[in-house]
DNA sequence: CTGAAAGCGCTTACAG
DNA sequence: CTGAAAGCGCTTACAG
């Protein structure tokens, strides 16, 4: 197997005429706290860029246990919401010189305990987990070691770690409101599986709030929770269905925007139309919401504020996890943006 | 700092009253090709099993010089075309128990570099590249330590390296014939920044193949190339100019996404209506094609395909460079599928 | 100002 | 069948 043809610090050591360790010390930028004269920093560094020196990462590793590089587990990296959001994360920590290490769970249990662990195994620096588990033994796991850890989009409440999220209830909330204010009664709310996400639970919450709030009787049969494997195929029955009972709703609230996009063509190939058939409000913002006839009100996820707040807390942790100590956990919940376009019908 | 408090195979050694060698030998399989009793291998399975014993990485990675990951860097993350290439990527991958690290160039030749080399210095096992690089120099040193490379989507003619990329050009060509074959004769060409980039160049030669065929005269006034920067912006004025100059094409051929998602806001806000007064065909698929009214014909690229070919290339050559072979350079070229929907107007 | 040496935790000839 | 030992290329007390 080839080694790369790299220089070694002993070469550089060996040419200069100098020890491994005053090469190490220059180049780790701690020359000057060790007393190293100027003429011989500069020979070395000299010598490092001239003989292309690029320090085997593995070693330093091995020294120094850190990896410079942060993992990012998420459902699915192709859904644009969590693309939007690597990219967040990538910008925000690239900065610091560290690299992104992304994974996808596929919603599998199996899966992300699995990327968890071997994202720990490999040795970086701190996970990002939109986890979706619904159990928190692992996480719990993480924690028990000190390590650097914290949890976006998708929270639980029963345990005790770093979380950046949004206000899920409330953006819900005020769609639903917004659907209300327009003379709706009969709303329906769609959540994807699996139904125990905090997201989606949290966002039905906030559709239950708003119909309390105004005394709409809540009903079942207009809450229904669409298996994220057969989205479409589901929500075209369901528009079957509730037509041939006489009871389409005027209104749908919808909690993503991949049930959204299969609403849209289910709601279509049923020869219903947006909004004069049926009204329609969806969380998340992609660019087919805004292009889309009508254009649809959506409740807007503060993305790149996400990543930044999670990647912060990220590194205060790291940062005091090499002085072994340990912080107190953050909790921050954003708000998220109801932005009103012209899928929701005014009734009379 | 904290090192994490991992079992070593020294401990597992020690309890056992065995050697390092040993147990390192049947973790890794090895125990049968090494004649260890099939007693002591499922002594050292079971304690390695219940001291939850996890091979440090960086150790074995020093050792052996592997890392078990692959990078993945394109100019963006976040661009459905490069998301969804990820995830197939990640899932070919992952299969081998690889993980996948990305990064996004954002089109800078700057950056595109200095994550190349951050790549290579982090000792990634092969590298899966969209360059965005108006020159081979990099790649060449990349290519002369006999790196595992290869490169998608964007190709360079001047360089030997594996490659995997699409037909952009008999599919631009065939994009363009199906608007001419409904009647058009004026149509434009658009093209996204920076214009030197293979996709970009080979769509507008396709589009020029077609017009020839059909002895269209070619009208540098219909071939523009649109700053990514400002794409919207960029196009109303084009429309804008079009239309005052009386020059308004019938026809738009687009030659990405991003571009694409342009032209839908700038002719709608240019109160043009697809396919009536202008029709439109796009490279790319994305969800808004298939919901948008009308419907967008477009181009589309098979990102599994590439994805799986990319990964297939990337493995032999990692597999022959730890036999420190060399293997010829492979070039795949997938074809890409036209789908017929709505936003070309027959013309009569 | 500078260096010899130990150590990080693996793998792998080599020896018996 | 099994083990002692060297080596991968760094970093970091420790000593002078």
């Amino acid at each position: 197997m080839i080694k790369s043809n790299n220089v070694s610090l002993a070469e550089i050591a060996m040419t200069l005429g100098v020890s491994k360790t005053l090469v190490s010390m220059v180049l780790n930028g701690k020359g000057d706290e060790n007393g190293i004269s100027r003429k011989t920093q500069e020979r070395v560094m000299e010598s490092a860029k001239n003989m292309n020196y690029k320090p085997n990462q593995f070693a330093r590793g091995l020294s120094i246990g850190r990896s410079n590089t942060i993992g990012l587990v998420v459902s699915d990296i192709s859904n644009p919401f969590y693309s939007r959001m690597a990219r967040s994360v990538e910008d925000a920590i690239s900065e610091s010189g560290y690299n992104l290490m992304i994974c996808s769970s596929d919603e599998s249990e199996k899966k992300e305990m699995k990327l968890l662990e071997m994202l720990v195994n490999k040795q970086v620096d701190g996970i990002i987990l939109s986890s979706t588990i619904n159990s928190t033994e692992h996480i719990k796991n993480l924690m028990n070691e000190h390590f650097p850890f914290v949890l976006i989009d998708r929270a639980y409440n029963n345990i005790e770690t770093n979380t950046v999220v949004v206000n899920n209830r409330s953006g819900a909330k005020e769609a639903v409101e917004h659907i209300i204010n327009n003379g709706h009664k009969r709303i329906a709310a769609l959540i994807i599986s699996p139904a125990h996400i905090s997201t989606q639970v949290d966002r039905l919450e906030g559709y239950r709030d708003a119909l309390k709030k105004y005394s709409i009787p809540l009903n079942q049969y207009y809450q229904k929770v669409i298996p994220r494997g057969e989205i479409y195929k589901t929500l075209y029955s369901l528009l079957v269905e509730w037509k041939s009972d006489s009871m389409m709703p005027t209104a749908l609230f919808v909690a993503n925007n991949q049930l959204a996009i299969g609403c849209l063509e289910a709601i279509r190939n049923n020869g219903l139309l947006i909004p004069r058939d049926i009204s329609l409000v969806s969380f998340d913002d992609i660019d087919l919401f805004r292009l889309y006839s009508p254009p649809i009100t959506s409740v807007i996820q503060p993305i790149n504020a996400i990543a930044r707040n999670a990647v912060e807390i990220l590194f205060e942790n790291i940062k005091t996890n090499e002085n072994s100590e340990s912080l107190p956990k953050k909790h921050k919940c954003l708000e998220t943006n109801i932005v009103i376009r012209n899928s929701v019908l005014k009734l009379a």
